[in-house]
RNA sequence: GGUCCCAUCGUCUAGCGGCCUAGGACGCUGGCCUCUCACGCCGGAGACACGGGUUCGAUUCCCGUUGGGACCA
């Protein structure tokens, strides 16, 4: 990817577990602003959260965002690869008067927050520590920035424009904790900064932090980025989207059988618009995009639109990286073993009539079972209406025309059948649904015909007796 | 509790003062197609939260109310 401009933009996702569809969306936006723009798009781990980060979570988000095909042009940076970074930053700011120790542990700073709001006073730091001349013995102390109380911080947000908020509302914030780890507002500062970010396109839930931000850039002398704060994905409760509202994390996606293309198109167009238009191709996605067409307002995450762009590119994708994916599902379940894999070409015939009633890939690989074991499950219900004693006759006759079709395609096969109908007088369905049990063991499948001849003449013939004899028995 | 944000069909959204008897999409639904289920096609129900202003004229601008959300190491 060229990077033929100065903007430069992240995702900095936290590895403490799945890669989230929110942060996907994020992750998302982010890239696309910056390949319509040719900017720079990096990637930043913010672990400096040692108790809950971890290798393999780090993992997962490197994978999830390239089976999305969000590829970062530098990182991935890790902020516990930066400490001493983070802490000269301190250092600068003790330095010049502009933050100060505070002792107060955590657990007296939340009695005396639950106490001031049950008094209805704003929960905000008292300054217990700001006038302290000697350190209080046998603490570690945490590093406090001294924000101004007086004036306004005026956030300039791309999305939301001006947000002005009180001076004297803000408290001075942690920046760095007694064990010694800056907290999240002053790492994302200083790395924003010494990684040059121009464009900091983050949750909404970030709002609120940003004039804080905003003091500890004025603090440091350093020109803040420009701010694009992005509305929430909800849940279908309007709460924000977790894991109790079903599937948030790209792997459950993935394992559910859908489609990269589908997940980005589907969380493009949530909270984004251009126009009437609700399929995007990549590059059109890239084209398009503008943070003015963001909207302000939350968004509900969905899934039946998802579903249904699934389906929508199932039917676009091609059928050779089709069949490559549903074997790779078939053998996941140990139905295809290693080293027996079907032929290639057969099987993409096989996926070829399979895509248009699957909306996932574990659909493909369902209906694709009846092809490929060599013994199909009954379902009793079916069977018991459709193989009854009056239409293995009927079958028996057809075996034995189907025995002489040569080549075994689906007009020769529908030839016999229309002959066979005509001759007894009967609808096509009459004879139709009972192969249709006969081959699959269900009432569903594709065309009968497609059926028969992608499955071969042998199987065909094999299934079509089984199922006489069963009658008679 | 404080601060901040938000508000068009069930959901995603178009709308950036008159083109709106509010458009599209998912879902729902009636029909057609049909060898099953789908797909596809045609049709239907379905929204500007409320109250004040501003204006010749408000979905669109302003204020308030209500409702929802987020943040507060």
């Amino acid at each position: 990817m060229s990077t033929t401009s100065n903007v430069r933009v992240r995702f900095a996702p936290s590895p403490t577990g799945a890669l989230h569809i929110g942060g996907v969306r994020t992750a998302l936006f982010n890239w696309l602003f910056a390949r319509h723009l040719g900017g720079t798009f990096m990637l930043r781990i913010e672990d400096t959260d040692q108790t809950r980060s971890t290798d393999e979570s780090i993992k997962i988000i490197l994978d999830g965002m390239k089976w999305l095909g969000l590829d970062w042009d530098e990182g991935p940076f890790r902020q516990t690869d930066r400490m001493d970074i983070y802490r000269a930053h301190v250092d600068k700011l003790m330095k010049e008067g502009k933050a100060y120790y505070c002792y107060c542990t955590p657990e007296e700073l939340e009695a005396r927050r639950k106490e001031a709001m049950a008094s209805g006073r704003p929960p905000k730091y008292d300054r217990k520590c700001r006038s302290l001349t000697a350190p209080v013995p046998g603490r570690t102390p945490a590093v406090r920035f001294l924000s101004s109380d007086e004036g306004q911080t005026i956030v300039r947000d791309l999305i939301r424009g001006a947000v002005t908020f009180e001076n004297q509302q803000l408290d001075d914030l942690i920046i760095l904790r007694s064990d010694g780890l800056p907290t999240y507002n002053f790492a994302v500062v200083v790395d924003d900064v010494t990684m040059k970010i121009s464009h900091v396109i983050r949750g909404d839930d970030h709002l609120n932090n940003t004039p804080r931000q905003i003091q500890l850039y004025q603090a440091f002398g350093y020109e803040p980025p420009q701010f694009a704060h992005l509305p929430m994905i909800l849940g279908p409760d309007k709460t924000k989207l977790s894991k109790r509202h079903g599937a948030t994390a790209v792997t459950e996606y993935i394992d559910l059988g859908y489609l990269p293309e589908a997940l980005v198109n589907y969380l493009a167009r949530l909270g984004w618009s251009h126009g009437d238009q609700e399929i995007f191709s990549r590059q059109e996605l890239i084209d398009t995009f503008a943070l003015e067409n963001v909207g302000k307002a939350p968004s509900v995450f969905n899934p039946e639109k998802l579903l249904w762009l699934n389906h929508h590119y199932i039917q676009q994708a091609d059928h050779g990286r089709l069949a490559q994916l549903v074997l790779d599902l078939l053998k996941k379940d140990g139905i295809v073993k290693p080293g027996a894999e079907p032929d290639l070409a057969w099987f993409k015939k096989l996926v070829a009539i399979l895509t248009e009633r699957s909306h996932t890939l574990v659909e493909m690989k369902t209906g694709a079972l009846p092809f490929i074991v060599d013994q199909i499950t009954m379902d009793e219900k079916a069977k018991a209406k459709q193989l009854t004693p009056e239409v293995a006759p009927l079958l028996a006759e057809l075996t034995g025309r189907l025995k002489s079709v040569e080549p075994f395609i689906h007009s020769e096969i529908e030839k016999v059948f229309s002959a066979l109908v005509a001759e007894k007088g009967i609808k096509l369905g009459k004879l139709a649904q009972p192969v249709r049990v006969a081959l699959t063991g269900g009432t569903v499948s594709p065309g009968i015909f497609e059926v028969i001849e992608v499955m071969g003449k042998d199987k065909v013939i094999r299934r079509i007796e089984a199922a006489v004899k069963t009658i008679q028995e």
